[in-house]
DNA sequence: TGGCCCACCTGAAGCGCTTGAGGTCAAGCG
DNA sequence: CGCTTGACCTCAAGCGCTTCAGGTGGGCCA
């Protein structure tokens, strides 16, 4: 998992991406809009080597890029984190915003979902050739659409 | 809203955009990528004009992506739709993978949100200098960690 | 010592759109 | 009549990644 390097815990772009659920695509990403980085690297292979607060950092990042967070709202966390401000209620409005965001999302979902099996069940009823329930379910479909904005 | 033209009514980009709730780049796009069109033309302006068996068929699509369909599934849908063959039981089942698509999507969004309420509720508690709220809360957080995949 | 494989590297293209720049056509107004 | 306005056009770039192509370094085996 970890190499020691002159007495340093050091990590693999290959671990890195195992610790934090990021693919390493996504961390050579991170890296290059300035998200992360620079990441130091093995001297003769100049293969990524993150070290040990690098390595909390993109593991937390992990967790926030997994609810769907933007990557602005990733880079205001690592700012509030590292600021000297006194940032507890801005990293708290970030998480109540993002909790929002999720909510709203959750319940356009049941929405969709509603209206995807209704459709299911409409081609249910055709494949059977059950022209009554097609014509219960029609009008059902209608009102669905209506709250898929 | 509609214009007639020679005796059948045509639609402008902007009212199928209002119609079908597709912006009307993602028109432009769709008819590029071929899921769509060729849309006819206004001889001397060039603008798009929809027909209305296009509009039926581009307001269904509407739908179809607000509930998240991918590309590829709503060719397939337009397929199963024009081909002659006995497509019920294929819509049935696309249907009801896009069921189970938003099913799984939901279930990971109730994780995320109390991950993310958990965080919102740790910066309350560091906001008001309260210690032990915030002991209390950690471990929930590691807890509510490990679902987040 | 050569050969092989694996982990890693970079750069470019693709996905599904959105955004923006720059230009055309038709109608309305002073 | 020229001018503005608005709806539309095309083409190119950006977003947040993912995927792919082509190349290098290091360890292990014969």
């Amino acid at each position: 998992m970890t190499t020691t390097d002159g007495g340093r815990a050091s990590v693999s772009i290959q671990d890195m991406s195992k610790i934090s659920g990021l693919s390493e695509a996504t961390l050579r990403y991170y890296e290059k809009i300035g998200l992360i980085g620079p990441v130091p690297r093995d001297e003769s292979s100049g293969h990524r080597r993150y070290g040990g607060h690098a390595v909390e950092m993109i593991e937390a990042l992990g967790c926030l890029r997994a609810t769907g967070m933007s990557v602005q709202d990733m880079r205001d966390y690592l700012r509030f984190l590292d600021g000297r401000e006194d940032s507890a209620a801005l990293m708290r409005e970030l998480f109540e915003r993002n909790v929002s965001r999720i909510q709203e999302e959750i319940e356009r979902m049941h929405v969709r979902r509603r209206y995807l099996a209704l459709k299911a069940e409409l081609w249910a009823a055709r494949e059977r050739g059950d022209a009554d329930g097609e014509n219960r379910i029609v009008p059902e479909i209608a009102a669905a659409r209506e709250g898929l904005r």
